[in-house]
DNA sequence: ACCTGAACACCGTTCAAGT
DNA sequence: ACCTGAACACCGTTCAAGT
């Protein structure tokens, strides 16, 4: 609640000027303190010791500069360049410092999140991330489907988690299965594709991580469903490699388990 | 624009009394046709030919009626129970009717995948993606965890397909490069483990479909950096099981390229 | 060029009053 | 119990006028 200096007449005065960077930096801070939904131009130019008017004159209007400070933060999402790392290791950094941003702005994340142009071409985060799918052996031509996808699938989970959805729905107990009836599909673009493939990745690493030792069923409660465990995947395949601490791997999702993790003891 | 009768005074009146279902049904209506930001108290009061305070007697107030449509669509995502099917296919009909009902309301999507509670345990898509997991061969403890996952990885898809972002981050063409420094990380708690096994899970499954062809570097231009490819995964791994159709797989991510996919040509 | 005050067309919501 | 009109405290933004 810092004001300015007073001109003698009673209005405010500011000791800078007004500038769309300033505007946008001050707008989110207010977002920060008090979330999106309490940004108002009024109180925004409150902040700013400025007429509410004022501010039209460095910024279009509030969904313009609500972009601006998507696109502000957006550009900070960076990391160090380990080009000498493998790929998996500076694809781990990458996303755990966006996420590290994210944490740092979560009132502005599901905005930014559904903002479509938040993370651009010329951004750190965009350009590292290429270069990592590149260093891991990436067709040139698949890159940026590949950046796509990895950014769409870190958000989500990102969002997830800053809104609680992700801790809600982990500590669930599991609820035993009934039928039910509907269901509709079928078409292809290029979006069903990209779509397909995000499920044939997400499934092919879930099924490498069950192949590891559950061919059997988990912990007496062998599945009666048909479990077909993909024969063509041996039973020796690992989590990437990357991972260099000594884990008990006797579960494939034993990092998750609740005080499984042997650091935590 | 349909109009219900009028009185002899002047005012309309509605042949149908007001419920919270028959307000929220209606609130969905004019968030599909206009968007979240064009749902008005006013406008929803005039569509159901009441007056704006009349809403008031069977909604708190917009954020308890905006919810209350985000509950009415989540409890509609749902798909067929298929228990003699291979986990992999059933895990795919869900995503993929999830998908399909997304879409039948993309203005919404945003503001539901930001909700913590869209998705509720009772939900037949809850029910059905543990269902899966189980006949996946899951650990009963591990379950919720994992379908968390799912949904947040399949929200944030969604998000990024609906808002076009998808589409124009597939569409740039690679970046060079460039030298960049910053960057900060390290901590642990039951969120990270969540983040990190995603991380590892699409990177293992990129790590398998990379295996099957890509030891060399990609066309013509060979990775210099330090690439380590995981030796203790096999050459010959593939996608996932449920895929039927023959299709050509030169190339890991072939059915992603643009025009590869033998069935557009 | 930048700023400003008054005003306009909206909001969500409270409240007292009607039936 | 349900509905209503008037009113309140806000919005974003236009516009004409100031410097």
């Amino acid at each position: 609640m810092e004001r300015a200096k007073r001109t003698p007449r009673g209005t405010r005065k500011r000791d800078v000027p007004l500038t769309e960077a300033g505007i946008c930096t001050s707008a989110l801070r207010l977002i920060d303190a008090d979330g999106v939904e309490a940004l108002t131009m009024r109180k925004l130019a409150a902040v700013l010791d400025a007429n509410p008017m004022s501010l039209y004159h460095h910024v279009p209007n509030k969904e313009a500069l609500m972009r601006g400070v998507a696109r502000m933060v957006g550009t900070r999402f960076r990391t160090v360049t380990l080009e000498d790392a493998p790929w998996q290791e500076r694809m781990r950094l990458l996303a755990t410092d966006f996420r590290t941003l994210a944490h740092r702005h979560p009132n502005l994340m599901a905005y930014s999140f559904s903002q479509p142009d938040f993370i651009q071409p010329e951004d750190p985060f965009w350009v590292e991330l290429t270069a990592v799918l590149d260093a891991a052996g990436v067709p040139q031509s698949e890159i940026p489907q590949l950046a796509a996808l990895v950014c769409a699938v870190v958000s989500g989970v990102m969002i997830a988690e800053l809104n609680g959805a992700l801790h809600r729905w982990s500590n669930l107990q599991p609820t035993t299965p009934a039928s039910v009836k509907d269901g509709q599909t079928n078409e292809d673009s290029g979006e069903d594709r990209m779509f397909r493939l995000v499920l044939d990745t997400i499934i092919s690493g879930m099924e490498g991580r069950l192949a590891v030792d559950h061919a059997g069923g988990p912990d007496g409660q062998p599945s009666q469903n048909s479990r077909r465990p993909s024969a063509r995947i041996p039973r020796q395949l690992r989590p990437p490699a990357a991972r260099c601490e000594g884990e008990s791997q006797e579960n494939p999702f034993s990092d998750m388990a609740a005080g499984v993790d042997p650091k935590e003891q």
